[in-house]
DNA sequence: AGCAAATGGTTCATTATTTGAACCGTTGGT
DNA sequence: ACCAACGGTTCAAATAATGAACCATTTGCT
């Protein structure tokens, strides 16, 4: 691994519950020398990556991040486009919505929007990090993602989130062909227990499954007719975020509700 | 320069008017043996920091510092709360609105918002990159940032942007003190001509300026009652800002409109 | 108060990585 | 058919990264 790499990956380790890290907190987290994270540590602050705090010293993301986000944003303005799908999504469904990006090892919650109609709703934090193979929207991504990459993320260890999660690749094989059947995945509660997952993937310019996006509603709440609605509700709006950042779905989409 | 520095220093050729660079033109800008930009690039694209197009092959910045940014939101959400301050403060005022970050050696858009009550506005874009001796947003910093970094950014040469632009350092020092009276700043065509500006500093949680909140108007709709309405529209919203972000001005900083 | 352990920070000889000139194979224009 | 520019690749030489041991403060415990 290159030094920029292990640079890079020391961003990782900031998460939506550790935003500050201290110096020996990452030098065990990642298992470098202790100099060695100070001295890209360093790096990475000049470059305004991260900034340290006063009296703790502990690392704090910097505001550059913020600048590179807005400048992705402008040419491939996934977030701001997102925003809008999700709020009339969440309207309409009267459910908890979100969108995701497919990386390397996990897929990454980006934006969450919440609908008012119900007490009851499943909550989310953006800047999640959750696993493909036990999530709506990984498997909504897997299902059309290059087989390669299927095959790499199932030949991790598949961890059992609740005792619903499928963990046997061979499983997971069968539900990503059922996906691409109908363009649409769902999970019951292999995430989290009395949470029924509904997502459709969202494609790029290149076609390619980039990330997702989903309705996560309580179990107790599902219907036939909700399941109806919701499946109905986000076959239009991934179809219109694909559109409006400008992706195409593959020529073997389903376009149509299957008979 | 570490190589780490080097890397992120590739990012940094990203602009609202390049969002694409190819392999060639970023050897040429950041003048890198070709060799060197490859790799670097190879590895900021495995972290998912850039990604490469299918046909052409150029560069494009990549999902991951949207992850980054919603990670640093969700701990400092200056972002989502300053998009709110703007669209009041453009809904008073009638005008242009933005805040901006204050970067080592230059300062950095981050978010804007337009007033729909006059046909001829200032346009702006987000992520763009400013100086700070020729903008109303940079003299705010500048006027309570260090003495030693304010000395470096008036060591390096002063390009005088329009005929208003100050570029001896001294008249800089000067109007600095001028804006530490009034805890406020503005410029007359000193960026572009025609454009009067005025700015506040925004300020993080150890008292340090951070950014500034910014009223940028067409200087033929300037009258003396304008200005006034700007300056009081302006100290209000730049203390919510800083407020809601969990920052404080520091001691010195003028709280009350001085007579 | 006094101690022990953990923290951030620093040093410097050893080591491993980065570097750059020259080299392919392709593509697009004339 | 040519030339120039592109992305990509190679390998010996040069340089930068590494890690064990060290110091100074701070924190938590008795």
């Amino acid at each position: 691994m290159g030094t920029v790499s292990k640079a890079l990956k020391l961003l990782s380790y900031f998460a939506p519950d550790r935003t500050e890290v201290g110096l020996s907190d990452l030098t065990r987290l990642s298992g470098m020398n202790k100099a060695t994270v100070y001295r890209l540590m360093g790096e990475l602050q000049e470059s305004g990556f991260v900034e340290q705090g006063e009296s703790d010293r502990a690392y704090r993301l910097g505001p550059q991040v913020l600048h590179l986000a807005a400048l992705r944003e402008a040419s491939t303005p996934i977030l701001s486009v997102s925003r809008r799908v999700l709020r009339e999504l969440s309207d309409e469904t009267g459910e908890t919505t979100h969108v995701s990006l497919g990386h390397e090892t996990h897929v990454q919650t980006l934006s969450h929007a919440y609908s008012p109609s119900h007490a009851t709703k499943v909550t989310m934090d953006d800047a999640q990090t959750v696993t493909y193979h036990a999530t709506s929207s990984g498997l909504a991504i897997l299902a059309y993602a290059d087989p390669e990459f299927v095959e790499q993320v199932l030949s991790q260890p598949l961890e059992a989130h609740t005792s619903m999660t499928l963990v046997d690749p061979n499983d997971i094989r069968t539900k990503l062909a059922a996906v691409r059947e109908t363009g649409l995945s769902d999970t019951l509660g292999s995430f989290e227990l009395e949470v029924h997952s509904h997502a459709v993937p969202i494609f790029g310019a290149d076609r390619r499954a980039i990330g997702a996006l989903a309705v996560a509603a309580p179990a107790s709440r599902m219907s036939p007719e909700q399941q109806e609605t919701i499946r109905a509700a986000l076959r239009r709006a991934g179809a219109a975020l694909t559109h409006r950042i400008g992706g195409s779905p593959p020529a073997d989409y389903p376009q149509d509700v299957p008979a």
